[in-house]
DNA sequence: AACGACCGCAACCGCGAATAA
DNA sequence: ATTATTCGCGGTTGCGGTCGT
């Protein structure tokens, strides 16, 4: 289709706009309306093309718009909203009164691209980075969660990004998870090697926790989130204990019930899918919690032929009872 | 103080969609 | 239905400011 003339063949103006440029266009703006754009400059008397005044307008001159630094709240709705609509930014402008499309990509790409990236967060996808620099990481976190001696400030987070933080901490056990399933020959759809894991590692009982979706029912046991970021699970209050919350007990994955644990032994892939591991109170708790060698063993004798299921990711990344769920227990 | 690297932002470019003729 | 025109969007660029050496 037909593509509006460029300034330069024109011979109009480019780049940067002067006071006086500036309250010309909005002279003629607030007393004529900007009408056709194409129209507008020589009516305004500028010589510059209607696009570039059309740009000036609406991402500089507007009245409406809102200047200053992103605040928290601001920063969280574009993060959730880029989740779900990609780079729509025009989209997401409609969400933020007074910002603009343009400034919300700029935005997005000099901060918050960043800022995921750092928490391991691919911004793309907003999915786990599951490069290999970032597996081969994996052990070192164990390792410091297990320990509780993550460094310090890893965790000194404002709330918009506490909550991705919290994201962040999911991704890893969707990571963790993939990996045992890909680990267990003749995976059960159903298995929910969250909770063994948890279980395992800290000999704690299954609580509800708005993160990984499990079983449709937007519950994870939180043990095993408690463990991967036990700096985490201090600061803030705990949700109310699964028992308590709808369709936890229930829908209580396979093989976890209350004071039950999981041995990292039985984790093993000799034909022995975790799901057989259903009588947990048979299994005496494993005082040095996680086996790392184990783990580490495990991922080396993965040959990748078996395939991966993935916990719905989207919708923990853009899932409106998450968000509203951690606002609760943050507020 | 000088220089280069990096960062943030405003503005431009090119494309597709929407609308008008 | 087709073609021309305009608009709006997303990606990219380039410039000025800041920081580090």
């Amino acid at each position: 289709m037909g593509r509006s003339p460029c300034c330069e063949e024109e011979g109009l103006k480019k780049g940067p706009w002067t006071p006086e440029e500036d309250k010309k266009l909005v002279e003629y703006i607030q007393n004529h309306g900007h009408g056709s754009w194409r129209a507008l400059p020589k009516s305004a008397g500028l010589n510059r093309c209607g696009k570039s005044c059309r740009l000036r307008w609406t991402n500089y001159l507007r009245p409406d718009i809102r200047r200053g630094k992103f605040s928290d709240e601001e920063e969280r709705l574009i993060i959730n909203l880029h989740s779900a609509l990609g780079n729509k930014w025009s989209a997401i402008a409609a969400r933020l009164p007074g910002r603009t499309d343009n400034e919300i990509k700029n935005y997005w790409n000099t901060h918050l691209k960043k800022k995921l990236l750092h928490m391991g967060i691919d911004p793309l996808t907003h999915r786990p980075r599951t490069d290999l620099s970032l597996l081969a990481n994996l052990q070192g976190l164990l390792a410091a969660s297990n320990l509780g001696n993550l460094p310090p400030g890893a965790w000194g987070l404002d709330n918009a990004f506490r909550i991705h933080a919290d994201a962040a901490q999911a991704a890893r056990i969707q990571i963790l998870q993939s990996l045992f399933q890909a680990l267990v020959p003749n995976n059960a759809p159903n298995v929910d090697l969250v909770h063994l894991l948890g279980a395992a590692m800290l000999n704690q009982p299954g609580r509800a926790f708005p993160g990984l979706l499990l079983g449709g029912e937007g519950q994870v046991n939180s043990a095993v989130t408690s463990l991967i970021a036990p700096q985490m699970a201090k600061e803030i209050p705990l949700p109310p204990s699964s028992s308590s919350l709808p369709g936890s007990s229930s829908k209580n994955p396979v093989g976890v019930e209350n004071n039950s644990s999981f041995s990292p032994s039985q984790m093993s892939r000799s034909g022995n899918n975790p799901t057989s591991a259903s009588t947990p109170s048979a299994v005496s708790p494993s005082p040095e919690g996680f086996n790392l060698d184990h783990f580490q063993e495990m991922i080396n004798s993965h040959d990748g032929s078996s395939s991966c299921t993935l916990e719905p990711w989207d919708a923990l990344a853009d899932n409106e009872s998450y968000d509203l769920c951690w606002r609760d227990i943050l507020a």
